[in-house]
DNA sequence: GCTGATGCGTC
DNA sequence: GTCGGAC
DNA sequence: GTCCGACGACGCATCAGC
């Protein structure tokens, strides 16, 4: 079914919840507050509407009315195209006829669906195998072999149901399916991911036996680059065609390499410092404008990393082994400084090399280590295992030399779904000493089990206050509630940002009011033995981040002020 | 034309 | 992206 | 191990409302 977006602003479903129902907006919301899920508010607004609101909805709906599939397909394809002046109240207009026409469960999964989160349990896993299962069915016994491995084969390569569905219709034998649907530049392959790793003595585990190279990760964008008839396509991790955000690379493919008869290559899309010959930050690629992009107006020059290659001359190579994937790639593409390069790496079973070697990736502005086995299993076919490869980073290791940082939970949102109940997500901040204030850094909603989600909760509800307090600096932040600073919990992270919202450092910063967040945040235990007023201090989180080698390599980086 | 909210994609 | 829980 | 769904920070794009 269409999956497309339908740009729903949360407030228009709300509206139109309300609409539907005869509520007010803040009773629906705050029935979305104690439910934990817009859809379970609509149905339960439906089911229990008022007799006289009933009778208001029959004045222009009539009872009885029956949606189809089509009706809600069609309906949600007319939500999508609306755009413009004007679109919100038109959008708003056909979701709350839709809901009005709809069973209470059925508005339940209408909402569910435009959220895109069904919440039952099965995602895209499942489905695949329900379609194998239910083909092995339809084909009565007739087609031999194993559906659901030549099925998830099949989607990895080709990621597109109707295509597959059409194949599985009319086919005699399964071996038909890879005939049909297999790589091809011009469609997008599922990538290979890669899996946490807390140490190098877990990769040595893992990979006992086998040869395996180190690669650095590159902190930037994955970009799985296809040519064929001199036509360019890039593509993101999920498969997005990112073609157009990136006209320069598009240029680049062509001048140098229109003499290939095709290929698919694995990279990784990093935001470059011409003039220094350095790698920059993730945030400086990101800033980097999406759509229209005039190659003429480009600010940002990037590096693509290149690390694979799923295809070359009219032939797959995802079965080819790693060893030989890398050693064609390296034959085939040419390095450039600041344009392409392959990306570093060390064939090395060396605990004290690969240490160090992850070291110097951390030097050089990269987020760790990719581990790869060069021959045994080590064929691209995510279908088989998806994560593969296997990733450190400084912040996975448990050995104490990555930052932790001891902060103040001092508000919270609800939960949703499963942490219904619950709060979802708490605010923390960080002390700043010199001006007596908690400057906020970040919101914390992983690494909680679900004892302490509950445990949390309980606690919390006796040091609930109204307002924040006057020397909370959370301006730009809205929470559902606010508490006294009580505790202090230990935070891991894997970097230090610029933020546009959070207050921490903002008086050391000086950089239009903006303070620094964390990136990728989560719980790691109670600090007992600590009081609010010794968290983690503004001071030092602001030298952390300075120590960045990202950061301290590039003077520049704050001090253009038209950058920010 | 600007601002703020929020969608949607990246990580 | 990270994480915890169910299987 | 795999799958799923909680939740994170950002920045561009888009639209309402001023």
């Amino acid at each position: 079914m269409n999956h497309g977006n339908q740009g729903l602003d949360k407030g228009i479903i709300v509206k139109s919840i309300s609409a539907v129902s005869g509520k007010s907006e803040k009773q629906v919301r705050d029935l979305m507050n104690t439910l934990g899920d817009l859809g379970l508010a609509i149905e339960k607004s439906k089911s229990t509407q008022t007799q006289l609101n009933k009778f208001f909805v029959s004045q222009t709906v009539k009872e009885e009315v029956k949606l189809t599939m089509i009706q809600v397909f069609n309906t949600l394809q007319q939500l999508q195209k609306q755009e413009g002046t004007g679109s919100s109240l038109e959008k708003e207009r056909i979701l709350t006829n839709l809901l009005r026409m709809a069973k209470p469960i059925e508005a339940k999964y209408i909402i569910r669906f435009i959220e895109k989160n069904l919440k039952i349990g099965a995602a895209e896993k499942t489905m695949q195998a329900a379609l194998a299962r239910a083909f092995q069915l339809y084909h009565k016994g007739n087609v031999e072999g194993d559906y659901e491995s030549i099925i998830n084969q099949a989607l990895c390569e080709c990621p597109n149901y109707k295509k597959i569905i059409d194949t599985l219709f009319s086919i005699q034998s399964l071996k038909e399916v890879p005939e049909v649907c297999h790589i091809i530049p011009g469609v997008p392959c599922k990538p290979m991911l890669a899996k946490p790793m807390k140490s190098i003595q877990m990769i040595f585990q893992r990979f006992e036996n086998m040869k395996f190279t180190c690669e650095y990760k590159y902190d930037g964008l994955r970009g799985q680059i296809h040519f064929e008839n001199g036509q360019v396509s890039i593509f993101s991790r999920n498969l997005e065609n990112m073609t157009q955000t990136y006209p320069d690379i598009v240029t680049y493919i062509h001048t140098h390499y229109k003499h290939l008869d095709g290929f698919i290559i694995d990279s990784e899309i990093v935001a470059y410092d011409v003039a220094n010959n350095r790698i920059l930050p993730f945030q400086t690629l990101t800033s980097r404008a999406k759509k229209n992009v005039d190659q003429n107006q480009i600010e940002i020059q990037v590096c693509l990393y290149i690390f694979d290659l799923l295809y070359l001359n009219r032939q797959s190579f995802l079965k080819e082994t790693l060893e030989k994937r890398r050693q064609t790639l390296r034959e085939t593409f040419k390095e450039e400084e600041g344009k392409l390069k392959f990306a570093t790496s060390r064939d090395s079973e060396n605990f004290e090399e690969i240490e160090e070697f992850l070291l110097n990736s951390i030097k050089m502005g990269c987020e760790g280590l990719m581990i790869k086995t060069l021959e045994v299993n080590s064929q691209y076919e995510p279908a088989k295992r998806s994560f593969n490869w296997l990733k450190l980073k400084k912040d996975y290791l448990d050995n104490g030399l990555s930052d932790t940082f001891d902060l103040v939970p001092i508000g919270a949102c609800y939960g949703t779904g499963k942490r219904k109940g619950f709060y979802g997500s708490y605010l923390l901040a960080c002390y700043n000493e010199d001006m007596d204030q908690y400057e906020t850094t970040c919101k914390i909603g992983t690494g909680f089990s679900d004892e302490n989600l509950e445990k949390f909760f309980q606690f919390f509800q006796e040091y609930l206050i109204p307002h924040p307090l006057s020397e909370y600096k959370c301006d730009g932040v809205n929470m559902d509630v606010w508490f006294s600073p009580v505790v202090v919990w230990e935070i891991k992270s894997a970097d230090i940002q610029i933020s546009p919202i959070y207050s921490a450092c903002s008086t050391i910063l000086q950089l239009n009011n903006k303070g620094v967040g964390l990136r990728f945040p989560r719980l790691i235990k109670v600090r007992e033995d600590k009081k609010p007023n010794e968290a983690t201090s503004s001071q030092f989180l602001y030298d952390v981040y300075k120590q960045q080698a990202v950061v301290a390599s590039n003077n520049t980086f704050e001090q253009d002020d038209d950058f920010y």
